[in-house]
DNA sequence: TTACTTCGATACAAAATCGTATGCAGGCTC
DNA sequence: GAGCCTGCATACGATTTTGTATCGAAGTAA
C-alpha cells in the first residue's frame, strides 16, 4: 500500500504508541499535538511531517491494531488444545480471543475514543468498518474452530457470540475492572454455551 | 439538596439540554463553552455563573438523567401487563427498561463521553457510581417483577442480566444502528430466558 | 569526499479558548 | 416606586494550540 522508509516507519510507530498511551490518558481532543510528540520523544515537526491531522493518526492506530490482532490470533490458534471442556472454553478460550483484540486497558480506552470519534468522522468510520471486515471472518472462524475441537455449540450464531463479548469487553470495568468482569464474562459464556449432549 | 431559584433552574436546564446535544455532536472536549452557550441561547456568562467547569456541567447532566430514569421507569411499571409470554419479555419489556436509560442516540453518545471522562476524573466517576447505586436496585426490581408476572426465569442473576443488556445497548449501533441491534438483542434475550416449564 | 535527499527541529503568526472582572437589566422586597 | 439583589451579557488579558515555513543534521549514492 504505502511504502515507508525504515526511518519513517520507526517514528510513525513511536508516534502511534505514544498516541495509544496519551489518548487513553487524556482523550483524543484532550491531547495536543505538542503533548503527543513530547510523549514520543519528538517535536511537533515529526508529527506534521508524517500525518496530516489527528484523525490521520487515528487511522494509523487502527492499522497497527489490525496487524496486532491478526498476528496475535495466529498465536492463539497455535495454543488451541486438541480437546477441552466447556468450562475451559467459557473461561479461557474466549478470553484469549479478546486478549488479541484488547491487549490492555489503554488500548481499550483508546479504541473507545476512536469509536466515538468515528461517529462524527465518516472517513474514520469507514476505516473501522474495514478493520471489522478484515478481522471478523477470522475471529468467527477461530470461535467455530474452538467449538468443533471442544465439542461445544453456542445458543447463538457465532457472529452474535462475538458481538456480545465484544460489547462486554469494551463496556466493562467500571473501575473495579478485572474482578467484576470475570464474574460476568464467565457466567455469560456458560449461559450461551451448550455441550453436545 | 441544592435549592435553586426558578430562573436558575430554567437556565441550568437549557444548558444541560444543549450539553447533551453538543457533547454528542462534537464531543465534550470538542465543545467549547462558547459553542455550548450559543446552542443554549446564552452567552458564556450564563455558564460561568451556573457551573464551575465543564465537569461540573457533566455532573448536572448525570443528575438530570437519573431523574429521567426514575420517572421513566415508573411509567414502564404502570404499563406492565398482568401476564405475557417469553417472547414479549425478550422483545419488548427489556427494551422499555433501556428506553428509560437511553432515550435516544444523543444521550447514548453523551453518556459514553461522560463515562470515558469519568475514567480520568475520580469525582465524576463517583457521581456515576452514585447514579448506578440509586437506579440499579430499582432496575433489578423491575426486571424481577417482570419475570414473576410473566412466569419466566433467567439463566443469570438479575444484576448480570442488567449488565449484559446495558453493555449491548451502549456498545450497539456501529451505524446501521436499530436494525442490527434488534437482530442481536432479541436472540440474546431469548438465549438468557427460560420459561418455567 | 561531494553533492543530494530526507526528515525532524525550530520559529513564527494566526486563531481559539479560557477564566475573570465589570456592567447592566429585570425581578423582588418593603 | 425606590432601592437592592440576582443573574446574564460583555470586555479584557492571558494562555494554549494550531499549521506552516524555514533551517540544519544525518543519511545515501556516486
Amino acid at each position: 500500500m504505502t511504502e515507508l522508509t525504515p526511518r519513517r516507519e520507526a517514528t510513525v510507530g513511536r508516534l502511534v504508541d505514544a498516541a495509544i498511551r496519551q489518548f487513553a490518558a487524556t482523550g483524543i481532543d484532550g491531547t495536543s499535538v505538542e503533548q503527543l510528540c513530547e510523549a514520543a520523544g519528538f517535536s511537533r515537526g515529526a508529527f506534521y511531517s508524517n500525518f496530516q491531522s489527528k484523525d490521520d493518526l487515528c487511522m494509523a492506530v487502527i492499522e497497527q491494531h489490525r496487524d496486532a490482532i491478526l498476528s496475535g490470533l495466529t498465536d492463539a490458534v497455535a495454543e488451541l488444545p486438541e480437546d477441552a471442556d466447556v468450562g475451559w472454553v467459557a473461561g479461557t478460550a474466549i478470553r484469549s480471543v479478546f486478549d488479541a483484540i484488547i491487549p490492555n486497558q489503554e488500548m481499550r480506552v483508546t479504541l473507545l475514543e476512536i469509536r466515538l470519534r468515528a461517529s462524527r468522522n465518516p472517513e474514520l468510520a469507514d476505516r473501522l468498518y474495514a478493520l471489522s471486515d478484515e478481522t471478523r471472518p477470522i475471529l468467527t472462524e477461530f470461535i467455530d474452530d474452538l467449538a468443533r475441537r471442544t465439542n461445544v455449540t453456542f445458543t447463538l450464531e457465532t457472529g452474535q457470540i462475538l458481538d456480545v463479548f465484544e460489547a462486554l469487553y469494551f463496556y466493562g470495568s467500571k473501575s473495579n475492572g478485572e474482578a467484576a468482569m470475570n464474574e460476568l464474562l464467565r457466567p455469560v459464556a456458560v449461559a450461551l454455551t451448550r455441550p453436545l449432549a
